[in-house]
DNA sequence: CTCCTTGTGCAACTAAGTCGCATTGATAAA
DNA sequence: TTTATCAATGCGACTTAGTTGCACAAGGAG
């Protein structure tokens, strides 16, 4: 059984077996912030970056935006959306069935204001 | 017949004419600069993003990230989602229906390839 | 051991957007 | 008409998430 860094041929290192853990045991995606605070490890926030980037490019990790001005990073799945409430900023995975959409859709961001915060 | 700018009580300003007219005339959400290149004035872009910001909050703008940290701006109006390509980062309207959600949506972004880079 | 590639830390940098403050300009009171 | 008031603007400094250049460390190949 090939670890996950032979499968992608990228070697093994702290920092990259520290960002992978946090957002293998993350529910939700997290930004820089939230993931550094998780890891059991201190590192450069260039590294963090980098390795990061590098895991995109490998497909590994998918990225978007929220409405912060933050990056959010999360393990790559299968297409689902995320709903991030205006009120609480909470980001949380959601499913939901798209009608047509002229392309491929490898991402959903949803906003507005969550059951909680709407009540 | 009242302005848009009595019906919302504030000040009708050559600044504020000139982005709305911008704004009135696109087809898809616009950004900062891109705004700037249509506008028939120039101004300060703390003019701009103050009144862009007084619009938003007035809810006559909506605004929203795409994946380049800049904001994008339309006019409000019915819900839609907004198709940004990964590719020519083109930014599309498009009407999607979406399956259940928790929480009241406002904005919809997806991502992914577009029809024209995808073939 | 030496070469060479890859990963890391540090510090400087980038750039969209924000903020403080002085000035301008329009409206309202005197 | 003059004066007081308050919002809108311009300018420049600032903020901050993320990026980049560079020197150094690690680790495998020959």
């Amino acid at each position: 059984m090939k670890t996950i860094f032979e499968r992608h041929n990228i070697k093994e290192t702290p920092a990259r077996n520290s960002i992978l853990s946090v957002l293998k045991e993350a529910k939700n995606p997290l930004n820089y912030d939230q993931i550094r605070e998780k890891m059991d490890i201190e590192m450069d926030k260039a590294t963090f970056y980098r390795n990061i980037a590098k895991f995109e490019e490998l497909g590994m990790v998918h990225k978007f935006e929220a409405d912060d001005r933050k990056w959010y990073f999360e393990l790559s799945t299968s297409v689902h959306a995320h709903f991030i409430c205006d009120t609480c900023h909470k980001i949380i995975c959601v499913d939901v069935t798209i009608g047509d959409v002229e392309g491929e859709v490898k991402s959903i961001v949803l906003k507005g204001t969550c059951k909680g915060c709407k009540r």
